[in-house]
DNA sequence: ATTATCTATAGATCTATAGATAATGC
DNA sequence: ATTATCTATAGATCTATAGATAATGC
């Protein structure tokens, strides 16, 4: 069990700086990347002001110039997430599905998420705490959102595709894109966000779950059919 | 955003029998109930002694009298979690892999474990809470515990014999069986613990995801062997 | 007489603010 | 002179305890 041992008293960084003045931006973005890192491992209600302040190696007062509440602050952390580099992923993706090689495609989505997993675990912790700690109606807001982000999008048109093309099953795009994320982002949860061991190292997860996406999209018909026709 | 007001105010239930007074044991599981009702919707820092003796209708001093610490009930709560009424599912699901039948197998399944995040709804977000919350030397012992209960023990044995039998393609059953429940998992996910609306009913996941699974764990030149050779 | 519960409160900690102080830029 | 930061503290709230009180069983 072992909560967190109730509110975490924080001493992250040990405060060298004290005192350094930095421009009002400059220290407000140090006070965001702390908060992201704070509020991601031990939730809203786990951080306190004083956790922030020493991880910051600034005072209380300091982060209530910046931020007038807790609750400001934790909402301009989470804003903070930004989509970076998926315009990129998304290109190559779409290079590798206008060649029809699936199977190397979705390796490379698998890897790429997983990058980004690790990349941004921190960000992606945060929005499992807010999916939890959140109301419904907000829920819905940000898994809309997130349903309709760069690679979740490409991938249900890429869906789409290749079923009008005749070669994988049919079915509502929407639902079958949970379908190929789910079994990654389930291992990647596991392995990134909560630090446990699958007792397999990336590379098998990938040999397995990779073909088993790939026949699970494929119409049982055609499953050799890897390029368009 | 709307972090669930700083922390929870309570009140969950009027307090009408204040003063009522039960057994020790009768107070002891009473108190675990409603500390799992309040644990699995705010966390563990987002619920407040106070908070729990309201919704329980007693001081908190009784709380404290029944459990010396916090902590100490929170773990309670947590323990108090069963693997209810999964030997009689699993021995169903058992009949119907000696019947061959692996897609009605699939929606059994499929059915059983969404009725169990239903009943058990509390539990399951409890468990989400502590894998967050937790440290990851504690969340392996706990993903463990959770990979060698019944249902998924089942899957892993169920997934092992077809694979003999040359029917479902080859790959470490403990890695499949993450693959066919992730996509269950996932939507359950979203409908049953954030509350969201997938847009689709429960029917039409089903008769997606089922057939996805199938196919992904079926041998691609064995695409219709529904029964055993 | 025993057992469960409550009232009242201690002591720590939490968020937030007011006013003083120190660092920077002109 | 301006701007960032700090010290000190208010007021609320949190976990936990001690001792008083009320309900039950004999």
């Amino acid at each position: 069990m072992k909560v967190s041992g109730s509110r975490h008293a924080a001493a992250d960084t040990p405060r060298t700086n004290r005192g350094t003045k930095l421009t009002s931006a400059a220290r407000r973005v140090q006070i965001i990347e702390v908060a992201i890192s704070l509020f991601s491992r031990h939730g809203y209600n786990g951080t306190t002001t004083k956790a922030l302040a020493d991880a910051a190696a600034i005072s209380e007062a300091t982060i209530f110039k910046h931020f007038k509440t807790k609750d400001s602050l934790y909402r301009a952390a989470f804003q903070h997430r930004t989509e970076s580099g998926s315009a990129e992923f998304v290109s190559l993706l779409e290079r590798l599905a206008d060649a029809g090689d699936d199977r190397y495609l979705l390796r490379t989505l698998f890897h790429g998420v997983c990058a980004g997993y690790t990349r941004d675990r921190d960000l992606h912790r945060l929005m499992q705490f807010a999916l939890l700690e959140g109301e419904a109606a907000e829920n819905a807001r940000l898994t809309d959102e997130l349903a309709h982000s760069a690679v979740p999008n490409f991938v249900g048109s890429w869906i789409a595709r290749r079923q009008e093309e005749g070669v994988f099953a049919p079915g509502p795009p929407s639902v079958l894109v949970t379908a190929v994320l789910a079994p990654i982002v389930e291992f990647l949860h596991s392995s990134k966000l909560y630090g446990v061991d699958s007792g397999h190292d990336d590379a098998t997860e990938v040999d397995v779950l990779v073909p088993f996406i790939l026949r699970g999209l494929r119409r049982p018909d055609r499953p050799d059919a890897d390029n368009r026709p």
